[in-house]
This record gives structure tokens, sequence and C-alpha cells, in this order.
DNA sequence: TCCAGATATTTTAAGCTTAAAATTTCAGCC
DNA sequence: GGCTGAAATTTTAAGCTTAAAATATCTGGA
């Protein structure tokens, strides 16, 4: 390995530490803020956030390949949800062992407020960002995600 | 608020949502690695890279500090590296509240593995970006983190 | 000396997360 | 109809995480 190639792969290794830290940074201020002025938690918000999205409602398993997280794990969350009439379980007609979650009008209700408020965090968090560098960044992730979507494709 | 406002706003959410999408990524393959080829986690390689970091060794509460994890989380962690002799509790002269973490040799010689294959997962996940691009990143990257930095010291 | 508050750590309770097992239902084929 | 394998979801077991409570020890002052 030459000394280029050697320090090449330990700057992308303290790239990634800072990267790692920023984004650590960033949720962790995230968590506090929903849990201490909205009594939530962030995969509660990611749920009711994706749900969100898709006004007929999600089925268990797709909410859970959006959110790239497991089965196991939204059944949990939406649980939660449902005792607290922020999402329902409706069922799927023709297919009894499927069911779409979806929000209530309160959950709608509620993300709203929630979402106005996330977008001010991150708004206030990233203030130092004009939209050039947004437009650098962006671009920079575009391309570390594309080739992370290479590879799924060699490990399948 | 301006339109040109609202939209830097809506931007930065894109970008975070981005970055957050990408370092996910990233921390996943991480801990995949981690798992399925060396029978390890992630939170045990922190605790051990940063054990690393201290050839003589931590005290609990400043490796928690150090990681920004709780206290009661490193208790855990470092009871199981300690059962598999990867790290040792070294009482503290005159202290008999404190311990001090630190690898073993079999710790130090289990770490100098690990970090080696992780430089390199690193360096492949983030092939696309060469050393122009670790630079811009890192500089904005730094820009965030001391805007948190002056975030924690207004609410201090 | 003794005690009150501070400090270091561990324990506890609750929630999140995953992979794997279990359950229920479906779809196609005989 | 009945069977088999696939699909959707939930349950389970284990580990990570935190905040808060509990424990043990230290420090400085009365």
């Amino acid at each position: 390995m030459t000394s280029d190639t050697e320090s090449l792969s330990k700057a992308r290794l303290r790239v990634w530490l800072k990267l790692l830290k920023t984004v650590n940074g960033i949720e962790g201020e995230i968590r506090r803020n929903l849990r201490d002025g909205h009594r939530t938690t962030l995969p509660r918000f990611d749920v009711m956030s994706a749900l969100a999205r898709f006004p007929d409602g999600l089925k268990m398993s797709d909410l859970s390949s959006f959110l790239k997280v497991s089965n196991g794990n939204v059944t949990g969350i939406v649980d939660k949800l449902t005792e607290e009439e922020l999402v329902q379980r409706v069922p799927v007609p023709g297919d009894k062992r499927a069911q779409i979650a979806r929000l209530t009008s309160k959950g709608e209700a509620e993300f709203e407020t929630l979402a106005g408020y996330h977008e001010g965090w991150i708004d206030t968090l990233l203030d130092t960002l004009a939209m050039e560098d947004l437009e650098t960044l962006s671009d920079t992730l575009e391309r570390v995600l594309a080739q992370g979507t290479e590879k799924e494709r060699a490990d399948a």
C-alpha cells in the first residue's frame, strides 16, 4: 500500500468518525427535545412520520421495510401508539394475515405539531449551512448512498 | 417567513434526512460485519476503541463521558468484556469508589485486528470520496459541530 | 470526630432493537 | 377437499440505552 493510499484510508476513517459524532449529536438533541418537551420518542416520531406520508396507511411489513427496522420492532411501537389512539390498525379486506396501520385524526394533528417543531430544531442545528453547502453536502451523500446501493446488489 | 427562508429550512430538513440515511446505512453495515464476521457488537467495539486510545485505562466515568453514553451503559458492556478477559478493572489507589477499565493484552490484540477490518470497511463504504471531498465534508461537519457546541453553552 | 454534601459506580425499570421461532392465513396444486 | 410451502405478523430471548434510585466512598467544615 502506498503512503497516499494509506492516508486516504485514514482520512476517510477520520471523516466517518466526525460524521458519526455530528449525526449522533443532532439525533441526541432531537431525542431530548421530543422527550422533554413532547413526551414522546424518536422511534414513535419516525413511525408517525412514515404514516403521515401515506394517508391510506401502510401494511405492517411495508412500514418496517420503509423505516428499515424489523417487523417485531414496529409491532411494539404501533401497539403503543394504538393504545394512545394516535394510530389504528385496519384489517385488509381479503387477507386476514395483514393489517394496515394508519394515523387517526388525533395522530395526524399530533404529528403536524411535532413535525413543525422538528423542522425548527433541524433548522437551528443546521443553521451554519447555507444553500450552497446543502447542495454540496447532498451531492456528496448521494454518492455515498449510491455506493451503498451497489454493495447491496453485490451482496444479494 | 419569506419563501426563501422556508425553502432553506425545508432544504436543511431534506439534507438532515439524507445524512441520517447515509450514516444509518453505514453503521448498519459495520454492525453486520462485526456480528457476522467477528462475533461482537458496535458498542463493544466502541468501548475497546476508547480504551485503546488510553493505554493506562480510563475511569468508568471518564469512559462514559468520552463515549457520550450513560454510566450504567458502560457498566454493562465492561462487565461482559471483562468476563471475556478483553478488559480488566483496576482499583484506583486512594479512592475505593473508582475503578479504571483497561484493555488486557488479549483485548489489545483483539482490538488491533478489529480496527484493521473496520478501517477497511469504512474505506470501501466511502470509496466514492476523494481527498478533496473529504476536506470539504470535514469542514462542513466542523461548522455544524461548532454550532452544537455553542448551543450546549447556551443550555448550561 | 462527625456529618452533610459531593462523587463514582452499580442497579433498576422501562423502552428500543434484532434475529429467530411461533402462529395464522393464504395460494397453488393434487 | 386437503396438503405444502410461502407470506404477514407477533412473540421471544438477548442485548443496548437511558434516567433515576441506590450504594459506597470521599471531602471539607463544625
